[in-house]
DNA sequence: ATCGTTCATCGTGATTTAACGATTAATGTG
DNA sequence: CACATTAATCGTTAAATCACGATGAACGAT
């Protein structure tokens, strides 16, 4: 049938794999988050110091954050009034598993 | 001033590796173009029979194949009427060294 | 030359996202 | 108590995304 094909029958597909995978990827997606989460790499927390790094309007900066933090992808300690907010590590290291299984096939056998 | 903070001056971003990062997270971001990655990381080339495996009008599947392939992360042969897709290994391990750059702190000292 | 297959593109709605200013809630300080 | 600070939330607008059917282009086969 087809020409360039390999066998597509056996094919096992894992929806709740793909949802997971496809949200983080949806809250990293973004210029300003991949900056706020390359920022909470290095320091442990922080207040809205972050708004300065960004150069958005302090809303703007707390809809980021809130979507980081409901991916999963940050955690944030409240002390009021201030926010402490720090990468979740675990979090980019499952991402990172999660796409070692697709090209896994490729580094295995390079 | 801030009390959980550490030293935010001397961090430095790279406004084309967010950038970059985030273009490729924003193409992983949809449940339907993971399910197309993950089949084509098994599967060296395939036609529509793409759009069998994922319950979507042709014109649907065919829209998430471009935008797959113009982040990069997937090539298209064209051979009339046909083309056949594959992966771009490169590309995910890209993705995946733009991810140790952010959470390589925590996993060297882990 | 006509038809069938395969895939891209177009046009269109419905939904979601991004960004902002303004407001509000919650605290510590004068 | 009044006030300043911090950050979340609200309301709004503009833009992007998702999905679809319909159409169109490119070929091979009849």
């Amino acid at each position: 049938m087809t020409d360039c094909l390999q066998s597509l029958a056996d094919f096992q597909f894992n929806e709740s794999e793909e949802k997971e995978l496809a949200a983080y990827a949806k809250a990293i997606g973004h210029p300003a988050r991949v900056r706020l989460l390359r920022i909470l790499a290095g320091r442990v927390c922080l207040g809205s110091d972050l708004v300065g790094q960004l150069g958005l309007a302090q809303s703007t900066v707390s809809e980021h954050l809130r979507i980081l933090r409901e991916a999963g992808l940050v955690h944030a300690e409240v002390k009021h009034p201030k926010t402490c907010f720090s990468l979740r590590p675990e979090a980019i290291q499952r991402v990172q598993q999660l796409l070692a299984d697709i090209d896994g096939v490729f580094t295995r056998s390079s």
